[in-house]
DNA sequence: ACCTATTTATAAGG
DNA sequence: TCCTTATAAATAGGT
């Protein structure tokens, strides 16, 4: 595979032959790993060099797969009823374990609407029932948080006006007296809304907490349905 | 290497997953030879499928190069560290997959609509996504099935139709021509109906064959949605 | 060890 | 399983 094409027979350059020789077999090794994770095959692999040196690859341990080919071959050399046996003997729960993983993995993609080809009319209504029915649980779920979000808001926004109007009080009672300390009260009026702009009114001040707080809640959702739109806002 | 890149990892579809266990079988087996030959390699490999079917190719004998692997890991590595070893990694497998099949339950109850209690907006967001695109999946399907059903219903109903207009025709010609084989055309003239009744006029007949079918077909899909029963059947 | 023209292997789809 | 085809990967020969 490459640049000539080449005849399988023995290599008789001795360099040429080691390069092909390393190269080949990385490349065997590599395919042996690649059989071995896509079809969760046990392979193993056993390379003697020419000049007798070992090199392996096994994807569970050598030992155990030697093992399991010691069973399969000194029992007999049968076929379909031997390979249920030996699996029985071997990883029984493994292998019930990883055709429940399989199952469960199909459902979910008959779930999001993919390899529906094989089945009936009755298990396409039943799939749809059950696609219904979490649509609406999830709906359900995802308005109430959003209710829920927005009592909190107009919670929220009801202390900070009480606030604003005792703070405004406070204040109008300050300057009538002609007390000097001003900036105090100013500082103390703008932390709670974690705004550092200049002094306002109390009004514009509750619509500033309320966009920041809205403004959030919207980042969090980036995929808000038309719901979240219709719930109107009132305090 | 093919028509797409692929990811190294499980192939999840049964299928897909059997075809390339064959292939990629194949071309193992193929490179091991090819090794063996060009490099005057010893090469033996193993290879299970995941039901526990064995596969192998050695360019000696198995039975030669196991010895042979035997004295070489004798010299080196004993046994009881070893099998320490692949026991500890047969449990981290199991609980591996144990793992897996608990992520695929949580995500199919929350599918279901459970458990939603640990979601973000944005994850239940995400959730509703998948449900709608399932569900128009699911009812595209099923859409087609009946549109598909009623159109064979609908062939079928013109074929008994056209029939029975040609029978009804022959039946008064034999009447009118006062001959005695009456019996033998009943027979031929029931028989495509499947009914076992006494001989009846044209429409009725099709009455009955189409009360038949459409009586199978609903029994098949026994939670019908209002799809179905808002299609009106007309020939 | 790296490069790259070429041969092979193979994924997806009948 | 086999066929086909477009594409990914492996690799022979050279540096």
């Amino acid at each position: 595979m490459a640049r000539e094409k080449i005849e399988i027979k023995k290599i008789e350059k001795r360099a040429a032959r080691h390069v092909t020789f390393s190269k080949r077999r990385g490349g065997l090794i590599k395919k042996a790993r690649e059989l071995s994770i896509l079809c969760e095959a046990d392979v193993g692999l056993i390379i003697f060099s020419a000049t007798g040196k070992l090199f392996q690859y096994c994807s569970s341990s050598m030992k155990m797969i030697l093992e399991k080919y010691q069973k399969y071959s000194n029992t007999t050399i049968n076929n379909e009823q031997f390979s249920r046996e030996s699996m029985q003997l071997e990883n029984q729960e493994v292998i019930r374990i990883r055709q429940e993983i399989e199952d469960l993995n199909r459902t979910l993609r008959q779930m999001h609407g993919k390899e529906l080809e094989g089945l009936t009319m009755a298990e396409l209504q039943q799939l749809e029932n059950k696609l219904e029915m979490g649509l609406h649980r999830v709906r359900s779920r995802k308005d109430e948080r959003l209710l829920k979000e927005i009592y909190e808001l107009q919670k929220q926004g009801i202390q900070f006006m009480e606030e604003n109007v005792k703070l405004h009080r406070q204040l109008n009672e300050m300057q009538s007296c002609h007390v000097e300390n001003n900036n105090a009260e100013e500082a103390l009026f703008i932390e709670p809304l974690e705004t550092h702009d200049h002094p306002q009114s109390s009004e514009s001040t509750i619509c500033t907490a309320y966009n920041f707080t809205l403004h959030k809640a919207s980042v969090v959702d980036n995929e808000a349905s038309d719901t979240s739109l219709q719930l109107g806002l009132s305090i």
